[in-house]
DNA sequence: CATGAATGAGACTTCATTCAT
DNA sequence: CATGAATGAAGTCTCATTCAT
């Protein structure tokens, strides 16, 4: 008994993995606009009705692949902030961290932010809490200057991160955030 | 004869006018995929097929509306260029120049971000040229630090103002730009 | 043994009640084509498909609400037709009660009405046997005239109802009523 | 250039007519739910989208046919209103007028009852004012009772023709509808 | 150059019904 | 008897683009 309820279970949650793999691919080869739902569905193998079984539009994929990976960026961000480093180590730690898992994700950020009127800022003040933490803690040990806004600092760091996910140079992503956070960071700190 | 052509011309001209503004207008409160050619048409008082001879698509308008922007721009900022400041004072000042001016076209850069698949770096690219003529004054002069590539800098600067414009905090505009310029300047200058 | 067989049919006779029930207030606030079998299922508190272990359609749990309400009617006319009225009076007396009835449950006669392709006359043939009954002994009396066909009489008769269930008067429905069988009824008396 | 002009219009009106002769034969033919408007272009042997371009819907073009229907009858009753026929003779044509009329177009307006939202009152209000004005010349003329509203009389008197139409009796229209507006007539006379 | 009716592919979406569990 | 995910046919409607006038 227990066993049938969980094939079927199994099955569903089957479905709904292959579908998002799916529907993700699709975005990313031929675009969001370019991609139908007859696509997605003929992709996953099922009948057109069963996406709306699951997901009531494309932006609605989108959207819980973006809360997904969010959380999960939020996780794996949790044992930096728990680590002893000082705060402008930490801050560039966290930059670089936060850099590399946009990077990796960049597609799928790019996609959100044409196509989802995310209300609020755009991904990243999910983490403007944890920056603002940081920021804090580095004034109070003298290491941050003072006169700049909380704010400002916060949306500037989102701002390297995005400076160089849509970078032209040659330089690659790693260097290319290195450079920039540099710039920054001697900006930040107290002289 | 001469006349006839004339006012043939100045006809056409403002038929060129009326519709550049009318799709703008339409652009900005319906949003570019819910405004269609036949609206378009309607509210310029021409007929659908007419469109056509002004233009290929929606996009081309905007295209033609941004690059005439820019033009303006590079224009006004050619005043700044010559002038006899220092070069870390004419970089802000054509940072602040440059900001106010995407500021003021707020609208049309987002909804080309989103429509226009400008191949080559975003608009702003168009400045590169003058940045890079201003950093190299000023690390020639001593004023700015030689370790970072100019690249990363230019790209920084642009971000500088995305990062002012698409910013969520109450603070006002300018004073926005005023803050993240600082920062940056101060990890810009050599110590 | 025979309890259980008797809580199993007390459920299914619950369901049965609920699942009518919720059908008709869907019906009446959302209108017949509106609701969906799902939607129905739903507030029902039932799975979609347990549904056709009651009902084959929409249409059928209409028809089911119909002929339990015209039995309902017709039971309690039986009343009225044994006592001993004159038949004017009697007449009279039907018309009113049917009207009342009618009145009362509107919305389902509406709705019949529109979705169920009734064959044969609509709801209120099942009267006419009563009301032949009825006309025939006035006749015999000599209390109604003998000049029109009985069938003209009794379709007329239920025209007066359908007129003042869609009158668009703002007088009452029952005043409204009573008018128009004054009218009928002296044009159907004898002189 | 006046001919082009036409000859266009010409065309226009051309597919119109069709447009809208086609649909009411499929509505009567295959009933108006079951006709899609792929059909009805496909019939009309122009474009799906073409349809969209002349109505807006399937019920768009079943108001249309019904308005126009109401004016031709309307216009036709002119006449008879302005004939020197008493008061209770010119009641009663303009009812067999009606009624010959209703009877001819019948499966319209049975279609018009089940698909159109009529606000308002149903067809047959239109024709209230006329009816109010003869009633009243009756009146005073002493031929009609005076106790009834008039508006139940003249809701009863559009109840007659519907009674008629949707008779189940062998009796033919006319000879059904006379029936009826004798006892309809008996009743309203004074005595 | 201007016009605007015609086009028709194709996107989205709904929903009655089935059937394996 | 109950369940509810899967189905996929079918329908509605939009819109960029063309072309005869």
């Amino acid at each position: 008994m227990e066993k049938e309820i969980s094939r079927r279970d199994r099955k569903k949650r089957q479905v709904l993995t292959t579908l998002v793999d799916v529907t993700m691919k699709l975005f990313m080869e031929k675009g969001f606009s370019e991609t139908t739902i007859a696509e997605i569905a003929s992709a996953a193998d099922i009948g057109t009705g069963t996406f709306y079984n699951y997901f009531h539009s494309k932006e609605d994929v989108l959207r819980y692949v973006l809360t997904k990976n969010l959380d999960e960026t939020k996780d794996s961000l949790e044992e930096l902030i728990r680590s002893s480093m000082s705060p402008p180590e930490k801050i560039s730690q966290i930059l670089l961290t936060i850099g590399k898992i946009f990077k990796e994700n960049q597609q799928l950020f790019n996609l959100c932010n044409r196509h989802l009127s995310l209300m609020g800022p755009p991904h990243g003040t999910e983490f403007k809490d944890i920056l603002v933490a940081m920021i804090q803690e580095g004034r109070i040990n003298g290491d941050f200057r003072n006169d700049i806004p909380i704010e400002m600092i916060t949306e500037l760091f989102m701002g390297l991160i995005k400076s160089a996910l849509t970078s032209h140079s040659k330089i690659p992503f790693e260097e290319n955030l290195n450079y920039k956070l540099k710039l920054f960071m001697d900006g930040l700190l107290t002289k």
